[in-house]
DNA sequence: ACTCAACTGGAACATGCATTTCAGTTACCG
DNA sequence: CGGTAACTGAAATGCATGTTCCAGTTGAGT
């Protein structure tokens, strides 16, 4: 569909895309690993050229890879969408954030700079949805509304992204975090 | 002193020393420059090889660079320490902080990874002096005392990193964060 | 079974980088 | 001035990585 499609593929190139993909994804949980074609290719049981080629590049596998992990964060946070009180709902998902991407630490590590389709789609989506927590937690009255939705928005991804990469990962961080960020997304005479 | 000294060095030596330096320290305001040794060396009108010697290696150079840039802010936040309003002067330090970050943008975009040992000391004693001025303002009675004064640093010195590196610099994104830090950091029932 | 296009992977290649080499140059001391 | 050790920088080296080549292998249609 997005990558090259299982269409007339042989059996072993539609079994090892999918080693490759699953190799890829369990590095990308271990930090310190290297993530070259190299890594990923030794992990597979492949050689370095099949997992090039499985999806025509080392950048696709990687955004392959990580929009699989992400797409069912994105689809968790729709849900928590429909919740009754929003600022909970943001409280909650950014929890659960914070818990993947320490889990999968390498994501934000080796990923920076690189445009992987599917991931950015993904993490457009992630925008619209906090700011849509933001704004129905405003309409609560239960977020301040004299900040810009977007760049409070911004604001929580930057920093829950700073957050998540404390090495080792820190719950009293990732606590303290929510607690000033939620307290000061309060209205301020509240 | 650190790197090797000026002892009984040649005039060209000492002066081609300097150019190098200066030229690493241009990069680091640069976004965007490779801030590799060949960037240096023509940016300085020199040969790779000499930017290279003149500090005993790439890393050492960056060292002297990014502390040479980085002793100023530490002296400033010394300076503020002494400040009446420990809760301003935090915030006026986060203010100069990310602005400094940014004006230099690939201090913390090129380095992170990177063991640089007069960096390392001033950073270290930025945090002790960020964790006084939280100390000092629960004091005052103006921070919050529910949270470890370690973790509030922490959770600073991550955030404001984060902050300052956004692309392009954004300066309602700086107050956004300002202001919901310092709201967040009150007492919650204040 | 037979065929052959698809597929595989070790090896060669390409790239980008820091560092070292070394023949030539130059600052500095007497 | 010379002599010489320090210094210079273009080129060579080393290294890590992604990508491509190609001779051999194999799945799948007949």
């Amino acid at each position: 569909m997005s990558t090259p499609a299982e269409g007339g593929r042989r059996a072993d190139a539609v079994r090892n895309r999918r080693l490759a993909l699953d190799a890829a994804t369990a590095l990308l949980a271990e930090p310190g690993s290297p993530l070259t074609v190299e890594a990923i290719a030794r992990r597979a049981g492949l050689g370095a050229a099949t997992v090039v080629r499985a999806f025509g590049g080392k950048d696709a596998l990687l955004d392959a890879a990580v929009s699989g992990l992400l797409e069912p964060v994105v689809h968790r946070a729709g849900r928590l969408l429909e919740q009754d009180d929003q600022a909970q709902a943001l409280r909650t998902f950014l929890t659960e954030l914070i818990a993947f991407q320490s889990a999968h630490h390498a994501i934000g590590d080796q990923l920076d700079g690189l445009t992987l389709p599917a991931t950015t789609a993904l993490r457009d989506e992630l925008v619209r949805v906090v700011r849509e927590m933001i704004v129905g937690a405003q309409r609560d009255g239960t977020v301040r509304t004299d900040l810009d939705p977007a760049v409070t928005t911004a604001l929580i991804g930057r920093t829950a992204y700073a957050v998540a990469r404390s090495q080792p990962a820190s719950p009293e961080l990732t606590d303290a975090y929510l607690t000033v960020l939620m307290d000061g997304l309060r209205s301020p005479n509240g």
